[in-house]
DNA sequence: TCATTGTATAATCATATGACGATATAGATA
DNA sequence: TATCTATATCGTCATATGATTATACAATGA
C-alpha cells in the first residue's frame, strides 16, 4: 500500500499544477537566472550582469519565480538578493541534461 | 572531482534543450496524455477517449512527444501505440506533485 | 476498386507571454 | 527636500502555440 507505480489519477487541477511548475522551467531566461543564483543569493543587478539580459526582463522573471516558490527573496536596503528555495529544481535540471546527453 | 554541485555553466544551446523539454511538459494535456500511456503502450483512439480530447489534438501532441523523445511509437495495423520511452518522466511528475503538496 | 476505420496533417483562430522602453516606487545620502 | 541608486511595474509589440475543423493518408476488408 505504499507502493504507487507511476502517476496515479491525477484531477485537472493537480494535473494544471504540475504543468504550470514545469512551464515555469521551460523558458531559457529563467533556467539561466536560476543558474545565476545557485550557487547562493544574488542582487538583481549582479543577475541582470551575469543574463546580460535587461533589467525590466529580470526583475519579471525573478518575480514569477519567487511567486512560483522557487525562489527566495529578502531585502536589503535598497537591494534585493534572490536564492533557490531548494535543491530540488536543480536536481531536476541536471536528471534532464544527464538524460539529453543520452 | 567527481562530484558536481548545482547547475555547471551550461552554454545557450544546453539551457534551450533542457528548457524545451520542461516546456514539453508544461501543458496540462501533455501531462494527461502521459497519465493515459504511463502504465503500459496505448492505442491513439484508447487515449482520445481516456483524455477526452479531440483525435486531431491528442494526434498531435503525441507527435510532438514522440519527437522530444519521450514516448515510443509502433504500428500494428492501423492502429499506433504510444508508450513512455523512460521513467524519468514519471519520476519527475511525481517529484514536482510531491513538493506542491509541500 | 470502393468503403470503412484509425491516424496524421493543414489552415485558421485565439490566447498567452517574453522582450523592450518608459516610468514609477523605495531606500539611501547629502 | 533634492537626488541618486536599485528594483518593480506598465504599455506595447511580436511571436509562439494550443485548440478546432476539415481534409488527407494508410491499412484492412468487402
Amino acid at each position: 500500500m505504499s507502493k504507487k507505480k507511476s502517476i496515479p489519477s491525477l484531477t485537472g487541477d493537480e494535473l494544471a499544477r504540475i504543468a504550470g511548475r514545469f512551464k515555469m522551467l521551460g523558458e531559457p531566461m529563467r533556467l539561466k537566472i536560476l543558474q545565476a543564483v545557485c550557487s547562493g543569493p544574488r542582487r538583481v543587478s549582479d543577475i541582470v550582469t551575469a543574463t546580460g539580459a535587461t533589467q525590466a526582463n529580470v526583475s519579471r522573471h525573478l518575480s514569477l519565480l519567487a511567486a512560483a516558490g522557487l525562489l527566495t527573496r529578502e531585502k536589503d536596503g535598497q537591494c534585493v538578493y534572490y536564492g533557490m528555495k531548494d535543491r530540488l529544481t536543480v536536481r531536476m535540471c541536471e536528471l534532464v541534461r544527464a538524460q539529453l546527453a543520452d
